[in-house]
DNA sequence: ATCTTACACATGCT
DNA sequence: TCAGGCATGTGTAAGAT
């Protein structure tokens, strides 16, 4: 979806087409203290980019209009577009074979129904904008690839309202020239690092040699690196049933050592984290707290219960356990505090198996 | 001797 | 001067078979 949570702003507020829109995830902090979550390409114009501090939005243009993101309406949207889509993809015995890899992305396997004709995947491809465009008033981007690595880089060739198709026979032209930062997969701490071994373009990764790559980067990452710059990706769609793990980060008021500031947060996130779980009937076997403290170094401590449960009780135990272990070895103030579940599971009747 | 699990941390994407 | 949410991989240590 093309800069979905601003599009969805300006579809709901029609007063501020042509304006400069700016959605922030605000720390509560100041004013303006958090960061750019995405805005229109109006707001680009000015140099404003997603994950930018608002501060520096502000400055950069000052008429814009600066909205706090309201995710769960996101989400609803979300979960429509996705319907839309996923009714366009190949239906097989388990389902369509369609994966959601975020808020606003997904992909479909349309293999079976254009038997492989490119042609025919771009008329798909066209259907399902126009679909989105005239049900829910949205644009999106949509690339057509050999592969979801090759679909999800083309996807971003022309944008807003797009659509791009490379074939396997243009793979090359399309992939080699790109600096590898470029490359879906690689960061900065890759880009980094390729750089200082002299590779630059994603045609200089694809031939260098596998060996050199692996003992860099290891098994996994070392073989990808080399695969992926040669446009191979043997990744299947994955059909995912909601997230595995369950999380809530927060800012605190101010940066801290305090117990009970903390507590008060954490019990607060947590009660979130419940209740997502209460709504998906899970219970979890992990905690993991994560903390950032005002140095923006993050640190993370978890604990693995014997067996799953859903009480909020042993949630809110298990937080208070690890933030005192936290705190009996922590010199600097917290800035962020957050709580995560995971290996998670469906409820069975009683709240744990071994609870009565 | 080998396989499995727990944990901390790095990396990447939005 | 900077938000929140998730996935996946790696190295190491400890426990289980």
């Amino acid at each position: 979806m093309d800069y979905f949570f601003a599009a969805i702003e300006e579809r709901e507020k029609p007063d501020l087409r042509g304006k400069a829109i700016v959605v922030c995830m605000l720390s509560g902090r100041g004013e303006l203290s958090g960061a750019v979550s995405t805005c229109n390409y109006t707001a680009r114009e000015s140099g404003i980019r997603a994950g930018m501090p608002c501060s520096k939005a502000k400055k950069l243009n000052p008429e814009a209009v600066f909205l706090p993101a309201r995710k769960d309406f996101y989400t609803s949207v979300s979960d429509r577009v996705m319907e839309i889509i996923r009714s366009y993809a190949d239906v097989r015995e388990t389902g369509e074979a369609f994966e959601q890899i975020s808020i606003d992305e997904a992909f479909l396997e349309i293999t079976e129904k254009t038997g492989g004709d490119f042609n025919l995947a771009f008329e798909i491809g066209t259907q399902i904008k126009n679909d989105v465009k005239d049900k829910e008033k949205l644009t999106c981007s949509v690339g057509v690839g050999p592969n979801k690595l090759i679909a999800k880089m083309s996807s971003s060739v022309q944008k807003p309202d797009g659509i791009t198709v490379i074939s396997p026979d243009k793979l090359e032209n399309f992939l080699w020239p790109l600096k590898v930062s470029k490359l879906w997969g690689i960061g900065n701490v890759t880009a980094g690092k390729l750089q200082e071994m002299g590779i630059v373009t994603i045609k200089d990764l694809a031939e260098h040699d596998v060996i050199d790559l692996i003992s860099t980067f290891g098994k996994t990452r070392g073989i990808w690196l080399k695969q992926a710059a040669s446009g191979i990706d043997d990744s299947p769609l994955k059909e995912r049933d909601g997230s595995e793990q369950i999380g809530r980060i927060a800012t605190l008021p101010e940066d801290t050592l305090d117990v009970n500031l903390i507590s008060q947060l954490l019990d607060r996130l947590a009660g979130d984290v419940i209740s997502k779980l209460d709504s998906r009937e899970l219970s979890f076997r992990t905690v993991t707290i994560t903390v950032i403290n005002s140095k923006f170094r993050m640190y993370t401590k978890s604990r693995t219960l014997n067996h799953p449960v859903y009480s909020k009780e042993t949630l809110l135990e298990v937080t208070r356990e690890i933030l005192n272990e936290f705190l009996s070895e922590s010199r600097t103030e917290f800035r962020r505090v957050g709580v995560r579940v995971g290996e998670l599971q469906k409820r069975m009747g009683q709240k744990s198996l071994f609870d009565y």
